[in-house]
DNA sequence: GTCTATATAACGATAGAC
DNA sequence: GTCTATCGTTATATAGAC
């Protein structure tokens, strides 16, 4: 007997770079016990089913994703500070889970209803202060006109997608890798003032 | 003896559906033929193997992105017509085929050496000229100081994003099918507008 | 708890009749 | 060109020894 918690946590670690590279329908349990360096049928025994172990690291993948958002948001800040915060944290996590965002986004697509479940188990819901806090800083002409949900996404939007589209954008530009982390460097400064354009003179 | 290219035809719309919703690894023959309403023998007859019919939907999709974006940018249009060409292109296609950005970058990111010469063999440049036509508008004050890579992954986050993760949006603000048609058509006003916010004053 | 061996099912692919 | 039947492989999952 090792240590069961230990060889347990081996193997979530394991499934959850296979799964957020491959996804459910392209990962192997065999390459997720060689990655855990561990005997195949240990997934089985700690995890009973590849569907079980997937939905354990689905929904951790989730929580990563979305409560800290509702977090911030909910926080005492002002708007400015709140997107820093957003970006912020986006790019930190991306940067140590850079397949998460399209391992989520992929899954989600594949099982809406289950995600829907799940995300409304969280309950994880945009706080009823933002919409007043974004309509004052509308109205004070620091943001254009729009409507909380097109603000969210276009936060999201501009964090995400050069994230989730990295082989995109590294082909399209010819950036190696260093370039590339440079290239988001500079976002975290330009998101934020991208959001904060005021109105259209 | 049934028309031969009808039946061609109908295994490539099947298979096109069927892989841009479920991605290669999650696609199944037999699911392709029976969308097709065809003998799944055919499937090879027509296109060998899984591989290949997989590759000429991965690289009909592709072609369905970037050559079009690229040829707007080349245009003789001012900077904000082009703008608003590409985010009307993008819109339009992806009321047609709602699973084409996820379904490409999801495979780009199985296989970016693949996808790399692919996007090379297809010479898609962004036209010297562009950078040009963005530094005279950041002169004029129209748009805020950014290298064109920043430019150009701007627009085309604030118009993919939603599409690709239409059910996190249609979930977090709970959005029936209309409101979240409506959400996108607000969008098309919304991006170019953003894009074009001038310097933060 | 951990291993080897194996059951069982699914899937891509082909052979061969028509 | 189109069908049925089937091969060969691979993948998940389990049985049973240790």
């Amino acid at each position: 007997m090792t240590l069961k918690k230990e060889t347990e946590e081996q193997i979530f670690l394991a499934a959850q770079r296979v799964f957020q590279k491959k996804g459910f329908a392209g990962a192997r349990m065999q390459e997720i016990a060689d990655e855990a360096d561990i005997n195949k049928s240990m997934l089985h025994y700690y995890y009973r089913s590849k569907e079980k172990l997937f939905l354990e690291v689905f929904q951790s993948s989730v929580k990563k994703i979305f409560p800290q958002l509702v977090e911030i948001l909910s926080s005492g800040d002002d708007l400015e500070t709140k997107v820093k915060r957003v970006v912020d944290f986006y790019y930190n996590t991306f940067k140590k889970h850079p397949t998460l965002p399209s391992f989520v986004i992929h899954e989600m697509n594949q099982h809406p209803n289950r995600f829907k479940e799940f995300i409304n188990s969280l309950d994880v819901e945009v706080p009823s202060q933002f919409a007043e806090q974004l309509k004052s800083d509308i109205e004070a002409g620091r943001i254009m006109p729009m409507k909380p949900a097109h603000f969210l996404i276009n936060i999201v939007s501009l964090c995400l997608m050069p994230v989730i589209a990295r082989n995109m954008v590294q082909t399209l530009f010819s950036m190696d890798d260093d370039e590339f982390e440079n290239f988001l460097e500079e976002r975290k400064e330009l998101v934020p003032k991208i959001i904060f354009s005021g109105v259209k003179r």
